[in-house]
DNA sequence: GGCTAATAGTGTCCATTTTACACTAAATGC
DNA sequence: GCATTTAGTGTAAAATGGACACTATTAGCC
């Protein structure tokens, strides 16, 4: 069975960057190719546009197939760009519109499946080499996704909870936007302005280890 | 002559938002479909992606066949999200990369061709209704442009002077950006925040015309 | 020429936000 | 108990952003 059109067409895929942050470092879910072109090579998960999905449904099915992430049916993807350059795919024109998303990382199972020989994390800063051009996309989507965490739009710095647990204490939530944000931040002013956009409850309890044992909070809402 | 491929592929295009200010209101330029589907209806320029040229050179293409934009090699575009439902277009599937480009419009020459009977400027608050899913688009479109204006965003900033004429009051600076961001401006705040952020030089030559005769300014360079 | 209408031009003050900055407190490990 | 590690706490200065009202100079009309 063949597919005819009058004009030539190119492929459309939906690559998708999975962003989390594990060890304290930024990191983004790779799959290692198992086919040609760039076979055993490290690559983006993404794949084929089917006709009856939209773009998202795309990604999020992809990313599915390719890396066994489950149960985050309600992954938040967002689109960033799409790229398109003449001879980016050697297997012939390909058009990829990219998706970013951020994840709490031990929610997801990876797992390699038949696409993809094996789905690992890598720390942003310390990459292999990508198949395709994929290492441009990942610098783009970087830079979007420090977007996320800019203080000025308060509601989408949100995501940061689903990055701590339950209980976290203020130091955890510093660490984790300075990750995100790829800068150090002042301690008294990161903690004036948390706590002052976000209601915390003290859950009493604290963290135990070297230093001083930190409280623990709970998110309550978010402050008018 | 026919393209056969194993898998069914969607169709791609360019779409281009064409922005520009006539007359102290906001327009875009469109054109009227000269064959179906929406034969008759306006719609956002645009087009099939060819095999050999990269995304932004087909909406360059696109723009200059269906609206006679000529001169313009160098008008900056700049994507910012593409379109994939999967019943956007009956015609079949199509994924469309949109783009948006902030021009002069007394430097463009706009007039039909054969793909669109007419092209047209509209006032973006008077639009008529659009074909496909180009209302979404435009809408999407107009708050990518007020980021271009973000005071935040010096830089982008930059090109309400090519809006502007080589020597230009500090009113009609104003008014260009009043009209970009959708809000009117303190006019002290105004002249402090365009003239702190810019370096501008007296050209010694006035408005005239009712009211006091303004001054007129050339731009120098931005200010660090 | 004198009036009116239209537009240009000009500073200050207050509120808010942002940044810089250093010491004490409570735990662990040796 | 001592060294190390991390948590916790407040203030002052600077920068930014927003509000606000009157005078100056022209055109047009009578």
């Amino acid at each position: 069975m063949s597919y005819k059109y009058k004009h030539p067409r190119p492929s459309v895929t939906t690559d998708i960057l999975v962003f989390s942050i594990r060890n304290k470092r930024l990191q983004i879910l790779l799959v290692q190719r198992g086919i040609e072109p760039f076979k055993d090579q490290w690559a983006i998960p993404g794949g084929f546009l089917k006709m009856d999905e939209d773009l998202s449904t795309c990604a999020a099915r992809e990313l599915r197939e390719e890396t066994g992430v489950t149960d985050l049916a309600s992954l938040p993807l967002t689109q960033f760009h799409t790229y398109g350059a003449v001879n980016r795919d050697p297997r012939g024109r390909t058009i990829s519109v990219a998706f970013f998303t951020l994840v709490p990382s031990d929610q997801l199972t990876v797992r390699g499946t038949s696409d993809a020989r094996d789905a690992r994390w890598f720390p942003l800063d310390d990459l292999p080499i990508l198949a395709f051009d994929h290492s441009r996309i990942v610098e783009d989507g970087r830079a979007n996704l420090a977007r996320l965490v800019d203080p000025e739009i308060v509601d989408s710095a949100k995501v940061v909870f689903d990055l701590l647990p339950a209980t976290f204490s203020l130091s955890e939530a510093q660490t984790v936007f300075e990750i995100l944000r790829g800068e150090k931040l002042d301690k008294r002013n990161f903690r004036k302005w948390f706590s002052g956009t976000w209601t915390l409850q003290e859950t009493g309890e604290t963290t135990r280890g070297p230093g001083r044992p930190a409280l623990l909070y709970r998110l309550v809402h978010k402050t008018a």
